[in-house]
DNA sequence: CCTCGCCCTTGAGC
DNA sequence: AGCTCAAGGGCGA
């Protein structure tokens, strides 16, 4: 609303193969995050708002920020402002390289799961650009843990309610309010996980409540951030089970409430830079049985020795960033981007008019066209069958016949 | 160690 | 209209 500073668009050289803003935002990684005008992405973080938007090759972005945050700073004089303007630009590039953790090369990650994973070769190319964010540790353990047994639009909805009523106001764009997100010690009160039931956490609630009340006062300050990942080593080989500091970081968040090994594993991931967590969910659980040959003998069913298995069996086949390319196929598999799987395709259609005029019946053959959609991907029997495109059980060339 | 019932809520499918 | 079920699980017995 009023006293922002709105920032010039500035642009960084992002080609879609490394990152697809549009997959990585939606694929329920980060839940805060807005489209607007079916182009530009706006979140508000570490004190503004945010936004971003993409072409084919560049990344542009500006910032948003309130104007009074400045009070302990001396009286800006034009020159100083000048200066701030430039050393905001520059922080707002850190933290969006920070943000969208543009380290690692997925380029040629993607190249090298596809040359070592026959499965990931076939579905990634439909989802590119899938980035591994690197949120804040603490968003992402509230975000994860509202995720139990939780849909991706619900948890969204549930984050947006804890941000508007506990998180500090940034400001607004076109009349939508933009809060940050609570620091734990906002989520200490007594009557928090009343209020978070009231707004429809559920069980829940107790877990963000209780989880806060240890971060924020139990543990010594800066706790979770210091079980943070630094190092960056694209060719090192992960050992059993991970790195150590992965490993740590995963049972101690263990001990937190509402936090198991697969919400562990994305605030791991997410959260503090470990490329080999794999949280396994129910959707990497059946595409590690679909196509990964899971779910018999030993490892029939989901238990805590099988979860180890699945992270283990990835992180030896993809490597030390395993979880990033378990994220694509977990994109690849949301409902969401199902429209991405099929293709229209268009198809003949024969068809005879018979009229009737005065009694004489007059046949025209015509060609119309009509789309459909085929599944692209296909399961590994069916890749075995004949060519020739089959729909709803169909033959591709249908023949009608109307009267008119 | 594995298995189960339970925990909240919402929407889809029937 | 009412029921079941799943939606990116975790916990306790």
């Amino acid at each position: 609303m009023a006293n922002l500073r709105i920032s010039e668009w500035r642009k960084l050289p992002v080609s879609l193969a490394e990152l697809c803003l549009d997959t990585t935002l939606r694929c329920g990684q980060s839940f805060r995050w807005k489209k607007f005008n079916n182009e530009e992405w706006s979140c508000a973080l570490h004190g503004r708002i945010l936004s971003l938007k993409q072409d084919d090759t560049h990344l542009h972005y500006r910032s948003i920020r309130p104007n009074n945050t400045s009070s302990l700073s001396p009286p800006a004089s034009a020159k100083t402002s000048v200066l701030d303007a430039l050393n905001e630009d520059e922080e707002t590039e850190a933290l969006i390289k920070q943000y969208l953790n543009f380290t690692p090369d997925l380029t040629s990650l993607y190249e090298q799961w596809s040359s070592v994973d026959a499965n990931f070769k076939k579905r990634a190319p439909k989802f590119t650009g899938v980035r591994i964010l690197k949120q804040d540790a603490w968003e992402a353990l509230v975000g994860f843990i509202c995720s139990s047994n939780n849909n991706i639009v619900r948890i969204s909805q549930m984050v947006h309610n804890l941000c508007l009523h506990y998180g500090p106001l940034i400001g607004h764009i076109d009349d939508q309010a933009f809060h940050d997100f609570p620091p734990a010690e906002a989520l200490t009160g007594p009557k928090v996980e009343g209020h978070l039931r009231e707004l429809g956490f559920g069980y829940r609630a107790g877990y963000i409540a209780k989880t806060a009340k240890i971060v924020a006062k139990e543990k010594p300050e800066g706790w979770l951030e210091s079980l943070c990942n630094h190092s960056h080593d694209p060719d090192q080989k992960p050992p059993q089970g991970g790195r150590e500091g992965y490993r740590t970081a995963h049972e101690e968040l263990l001990h937190l409430q509402g936090v198991g090994p697969k919400v562990a594993d994305c605030v791991c991931l997410m959260g503090l830079g470990w490329g080999e967590a794999v949280p396994v969910d129910t959707h990497v659980w059946q595409i590690a049985q679909r196509d990964y040959k899971f779910g018999k003998g030993k490892h029939k069913s989901l238990t805590k020795t099988t979860y180890d298995a699945v992270g283990d069996y990835f992180r030896q086949l993809w490597g030390i960033e395993a979880g990033w390319a378990h994220s694509v196929l977990f994109a690849a598999d949301l409902k969401t981007f199902s429209e991405r799987l099929t293709t229209k395709v268009e198809v003949d259609i024969d068809e005879v008019k018979i009229k009737k005029e005065d009694g004489n019946v007059v046949e025209s053959k015509v060609t119309i066209k009509r789309e459909y959609l085929v599944d692209e991907v296909k399961d590994e029997f069916e890749d075995e069958k004949p060519n020739g495109v089959v729909i709803d059980g169909r033959s591709r060339r249908a023949k009608r016949r109307r009267v008119v």
